[in-house]
DNA sequence: ATTGATTTATCAGTATGCTGATATTATATT
DNA sequence: AATATAATATCAGCATACTGATAAATCAAT
């Protein structure tokens, strides 16, 4: 039976995961994928569209429609880099940083549910055994 | 940091775990998600594109779309319920069984290759937490 | 038996997420 | 300085995966 292995509990973890964030995004009007791409921003102002991709493993062509919809939302806006003629830079703006803090305490709320069953040691330990996984993946 | 939560770490494990499914299953074709639905085909032939979509945890949409690229590769073939007028049943073709072998085997070998440094008391840890984690999602 | 609710298949539209391709700018090499 | 390499932006196309909508068949309940 294929819903034994742990590949696919991982699966579906992060189905049901994606699925509440989805869910529950929606009410600020943004999806996940858009909430990655923020939280990225407000870590980091002004990161290229390349740059953005790599922080957040996804190619330069999908973030690039991630930000065109974060765009026609006026959540971000892209100046050209003073000092490159290639270079978008892409910043918050304040209805992104304010739609952020509501935002985080949504996904806040979701990931305090996901764990309300597990205690830290055990959320500690899972969370170092999925990222021996990726490890383990990467290399091979 | 975003990249400490075990949510984050979940979805990059999937990720990376996707990743290495899709580019070595393109070997004998398919990609992830069919290689699913041929899963659970196998486990239950003759299954409708609702029943199916609900053992994947799919719309019926979706996997109406899956089993097209399924069928326009003659894995599986579609025939109508000869005791219902309405459902069409999915069966794996002789070519779609025998492509599944070797696609059991290179995700057996992927699964291996994940948890290579985890021992047998880690992976069932994390299997139990993780399926807690999805009970508790559920629940909320 | 007719009505009403459910189930099923399937069309259309949007948002990811990928590969492939192309053009433009920067950078490194000679 | 000229050329080759690399980085960046962005177009197009395909495969998921979702919601919304519609039509047809089944089932439940009077």
């Amino acid at each position: 039976m294929v819903g034994h292995r742990l590949g696919y509990v991982i699966k579906r973890t992060q189905q049901v995961l994606r699925s509440r964030m989805d869910e529950q995004l929606d009410a600020v009007g943004v999806t996940t994928p858009q909430y990655a791409a923020l939280s990225i921003l407000e870590e980091d102002q002004g990161l290229s569209n390349a740059e953005l991709a790599r922080r957040c493993f996804l190619t330069p062509q999908t973030m690039h429609k991630i930000i065109g919809g974060l765009e026609a939302k006026r959540l971000v806006e892209r100046k050209a880099d003073p000092s490159h003629g290639r270079k978008i830079n892409t910043l918050l703006t304040s209805e992104g940083k304010k739609l952020l803090k509501k935002a985080h305490k949504i996904v806040q709320n979701i990931e305090g549910e996901m764990t309300s069953d597990l205690t830290e040691e055990e959320i500690e330990e899972t969370r170092k055994n999925l990222a021996q996984c990726i490890e383990s993946l990467e290399d091979s």
